[in-house]
DNA sequence: TCTGGGGTCCTAGGACCC
DNA sequence: TCTGGGGTCCTAGGACCC
């Protein structure tokens, strides 16, 4: 089936990704590590993002720091900032919005806009606005994007892929094929390991490919074909290849979430049954935080552990009524938790997931005069709440979670005391630390 | 890449009901 | 109650993305 449209742009779809965001907005923030090999994800032990001269001298994602500082003996290592990565995502969206309205927040460093129709009142070409956009957000925000122009989604996002770092690549629906031809199936957004593999397996029986399949094969088979092998989303794909428009963009703020987890691997992993449920505990706070924090309450939440040999061994709760206190959680897992943890077993992680979520409107109301103690219950968390928020996060935690919290003073690989020369230097102060062992008495 | 953390969507199959 | 057919809801797990 030939890919022809007569269009350059039946719609104009932009997509916009900022280059190795983090490490560029360290730069754009202290213009002193320009040119320097600068790497993020200090607080995980691994990078999270690096600079191109990083990457230029070997750095990939996810590699250990350790293994970074053998490699680069002057390379700055960073903890993330994510209230500076966010400030400077608002600022690239504000950037996009001069020209149009119709924006999706996709991530913290990339963003989708429609430009349909918007030739007329910004009296320019989709080109011209393609081009004025990218210019304004380098210059404005000290870092480079790559930009891609199309007719949807996934081929605007193949097109701010073909060139980076501070690309700028147009894909008239007339052109679709000449960049398919040259693109690997399993570079299409959407399409990963498993079903590039099924592509190539199948193309390489049906068609006696041999070699990597290319995007334009696997948009040349007909959809026929593609409805009898493949799953809705690859069908969807297969049509926005074909140029045509599938999926809409999601316009404005993302605010509302399906689930909300918290994970911690820990270092070395554990067998300790104690230990292991004040992992669990911690992340079963941190995830009531961000809950309070969009102010929303949970129905049902699911609690796993992860063996040394990333087995998965969890339970799910159900709840009757919404809520919102860590304490409640807790209170249940810890009775199904012996059906879960295994003596003797070594666990490397834990974690809670947090799942039919209401917001606090929504929630029915209580019949049975227990909302005197839940709003006791609300007022304690609250005010946990503006501890943290004065003095840092986790400031204040359950007595369950004390395990888990006073372990980490000793983590690290420097010593102690050269560690908390380091903070201060680095003009960071050690945070304070208060055990509320009492919040977690609830009888219901 | 011996493997960190936070999400979303889709499908198949079972339970249950009429 | 042998049987049939259809619809809905829920769950587990897979696949993918940043």
């Amino acid at each position: 089936m030939p890919i022809l449209s007569l269009h350059s742009f039946s719609r104009a779809i932009l997509h916009v990704d900022g280059d190795c965001f983090f490490a560029s907005c360290e730069v754009a923030k202290n213009p002193a590590l320009k040119g320097k090999c600068v790497v993020t994800g200090k607080e995980r032990g691994i990078a999270s993002s690096m600079s191109y001269e990083a990457k230029a001298r070997g750095v990939t994602r996810a590699m250990r720091l350790s293994e970074i500082r053998k490699l680069i003996p002057e390379v700055i290592i960073l903890p993330s900032d994510y209230e500076t990565y966010s400030l400077y995502s608002q600022r690239m969206y504000a950037i996009v919005r001069r020209y149009t309205e119709a924006i999706e927040e996709y991530s913290i460093d990339e963003c989708f806009a429609d430009l349909t129709g918007m030739r007329r009142p910004n009296k320019m070409s989709y080109e011209q606005m393609a081009m004025k956009i990218k210019h304004e957000l380098d210059m404005e925000l000290g870092m480079t994007f790559s930009v891609g122009l199309s007719v949807n989604k996934v081929l605007a996002k193949a097109a701010s892929k073909w060139r980076k770092p501070s690309g700028l690549t147009i894909i008239p629906g007339y052109n679709i094929h000449l960049y398919l031809a040259k693109l690997p199936v399993e570079k299409v957004w959407g399409i990963g390991s498993q079903t590039s593999a099924y592509i190539q397996k199948l193309l390489g029986e049906a068609r006696g490919y041999s070699g990597a399949v290319t995007a334009l094969q696997f948009a040349s088979e007909q959809p026929e074909w593609v409805k009898l092998h493949f799953s809705k989303p690859f069908q969807e794909i297969h049509r926005e290849l074909n140029g045509g428009f599938v999926y809409p963009l999601v316009i404005g703020e993302k605010n509302d979430y399906a689930s909300i987890s918290k994970t911690r691997t820990f270092t070395p992993p554990s067998s300790d049954r104690e230990y292991v449920f004040a992992q669990l505990s911690k992340n079963i706070e941190n995830a009531c935080i961000k809950l309070r924090r969009h102010s929303l309450f949970t129905k049902r939440f699911a609690f796993f552990l992860k063996t040394q040999e990333f087995r998965y061994a969890g339970l799910e709760i159900k709840l009757s009524q919404a809520i919102s206190a860590p304490q409640e959680i807790i209170r249940s897992v810890r009775e199904k938790f012996s059906q879960v943890h295994r003596p003797g077993v070594l666990y490397r992680a834990t974690g809670i997931v947090l799942m039919d979520l209401d917001h606090e409107d929504v929630r029915t109301a209580d019949l049975f005069g227990d909302s005197n103690r839940i709003e006791k219950v609300q007022a304690v968390l609250q005010a946990v709440d503006s501890i943290d928020a004065k003095f840092g996060k986790h400031t204040v935690f359950l007595g369950s979670s004390w395990k888990a919290v006073n372990s980490q003073s000793h983590r690290g690989d420097r010593g102690e005391e050269t560690e908390r020369r380091a903070q201060l230097l680095r003009g960071e102060t050690k945070r304070q630390r208060i055990g509320l062992p009492f919040l977690g008495k609830i009888d219901r």
